[in-house]
DNA sequence: TGAAATTTTGCATTTCATGTAGTTTTGTGG
DNA sequence: CCACAAAACTACATGAAATGCAAAATTTCA
C-alpha cells in the first residue's frame, strides 16, 4: 500500500489544520457561543457541511488533538518493567505524563486557550470530563492488562480513579484561580502524587469474601505493609 | 408571607412532576435521541415553550432531582463533630450518602432508568459527569470551611477527588457492565472505603516549602500520626 | 486521457434553544 | 364579589447545530 501520504491526505491535514486553527482564533476573539460553525468554516475556505465531516460537532474541534497524550500514557502502562509494582507503575505513568506535557511549548500555549475555553463554557466542560472518564476507563484496562492476577477490577477502578481524580479536581480548582498553566499542573501532579503515596504506603484491604468478580480478583501484594488499620467506631 | 405554598406553587410543582414523568416515560419507550421536546411537552399538557421555562435543556430534566442528595452529603460535611478527624468526617459523609441512595426504594427505581438512559446516551454521561464534578467542588469548599487550617488547597481538592473519583470510576465501570444497582453501589462504596482507608494510615506528607497559597496552609494534623512519610525519592 | 473512487458542496430538513409579545391564570386588596 | 397586578403560559418567529442526499469537483490509478 502507501508509504508516503498522497495528495490527497496531505490536503485533509491541511483542512482539519485550517479548520482549528481558525475555529481557535474566533473562539479567543469572539467567544465560543458568539461562533457559528459557518463562520469557522468561512475562515477556512470550506463549506460549512464539510466541517461536519471533520468535525462530528463543533465542541470536537478543541478536543481532537489530545488523543496523543492519553496514548502515550496508556503506552506508559503497557510496557510495565520487570518485578515494578502495580503503584510504582502508576507513579510512572503520571510522572511520564505531567513530564510530556511540562515540556511541549508550542503544546503548553493552545492548552492555555483550551483551557480557558473549557472553563468558561460548561458544555465544553462537560466534554472534557467524558473525555478524561472515558481515559480513566482505558487506563483501568491497561492497567489490569499489565497487572493480571494482582487487582481485581474494584481496586484498579479505585486505585485508577484515585489518582486521576485527585489530579483532575486539584488542576482544575486551580485553573480556575486563574493560576498559571505551571501551577496547575505542579498542583495536578502534588494531588497525584499524595493520593499514590497512601496508596503505596497500605496495600488494599484483605480480599472481602462474598465478592464474585469474573476473574479470580485476589488481594494485590504491593510492596510493603505496616500498621493494619484503626477504623473510627462506626457509621 | 405565605406560609402554605400556594395553589400556584402548587400547580408549578405538578406541572414539573408531570414534565419529568412523560420524559421518562418516552425516553424509556422511544429512546432519548428520538424523543423530540416537543413530544413531552404535548404528553404533560403544556406548550413546548413552558418546557424551557422549566428546564434549560432537553438534558436537566433528567438530573433536577438529584440536588438533594447533594446537599445531603454537604450538610453532613458542615456538621463536623467535636474532635473529629477530617478523615473520620469524609468516612462518615460518604456512608450517609451511599445509605441513603441504599434505603430509598422509589429513588432506586428512577437512579434505574435515568442510569441507563445515562450509560447509553454520551451528551447524558458528560452531563453527569459535570454535574458530579460541580459537587466535588462543593465539597472541597464545604471540606476547607469545616476544617480550615486543617487542609490546604490541594490537599483538599487531592482527598476530595481521591476519594469521590475512586467511587464513580468503580461505579460507572461495574454499571456499564450490566450490573445491579445493589453491586453499582456495593462497588462504589468499597472504592471510597479503600481510598480512605490508604489515606487513614497516612497522614499528607508534610507541608512543602514554596507553596503559598492565600490561606496559610499548614500541615494537616489528623486524628493519629504514625510513620511520618516514605516520600518517593523525586519526580 | 478516461474511468473509478472519494471528497466537497449546496440544499433541504429537523430539532434544540431563545426572544418577544400577547393572553390566561393566580394572588390580593378593596 | 370584583378589579387589578404579578406571574405563568402560549403562539409565533428566529437562529444555529446537525444530518441526509444527490450533484459537482477533485484525486487516484490504469
Amino acid at each position: 500500500m502507501g508509504e508516503m501520504p498522497g495528495l490527497r491526505e496531505r490536503k485533509k491535514l491541511r483542512t482539519r489544520r485550517a479548520l482549528t486553527a481558525a475555529a481557535l482564533r474566533l473562539f479567543m476573539e469572539k467567544g465560543y457561543e458568539q461562533t457559528t460553525v459557518s463562520e469557522i468554516a468561512m475562515a477556512a475556505d470550506v463549506s460549512t457541511r464539510t466541517f461536519f465531516s471533520y468535525f462530528a460537532s463543533k465542541e470536537e474541534v478543541l478536543f481532537h488533538t489530545s488523543r496523543e497524550h492519553i496514548d502515550r500514557a496508556l503506552r506508559t502502562v503497557a510496557e510495565r518493567r520487570a518485578g515494578e509494582s502495580v503503584i510504582g507503575l502508576l507513579t510512572r505513568a503520571i510522572d511520564a505524563t505531567f513530564d510530556a506535557l511540562a515540556d511541549n511549548p508550542e503544546i503548553r500555549r493552545n492548552v492555555m486557550v483550551v483551557n480557558h475555553l473549557v472553563m468558561t463554557v460548561p458544555s465544553l466542560q462537560a466534554h472534557a470530563l467524558l473525555l478524561l472518564f472515558d481515559t480513566q476507563r482505558e487506563l483501568v484496562e491497561a492497567l489490569r492488562r499489565a497487572c493480571p492476577d494482582e487487582l481485581d477490577l474494584t481496586q484498579a477502578a479505585a486505585v485508577v480513579g484515585g489518582v486521576v481524580g485527585a489530579a483532575k479536581l486539584a488542576g482544575f480548582i486551580r485553573a480556575n484561580r486563574g493560576d498559571t498553566p505551571e501551577e496547575v499542573l505542579a498542583a495536578g501532579r502534588e494531588a497525584a502524587e499524595m493520593t499514590l503515596a497512601a496508596l503505596r504506603a497500605v496495600p488494599p484491604p484483605p480480599s472481602r469474601p462474598a465478592r464474585d468478580d469474573t476473574e479470580p480478583g485476589r488481594p494485590p501484594g504491593h510492596g510493603r505493609r505496616e500498621s493494619g488499620g484503626d477504623d473510627p467506631p462506626g457509621r
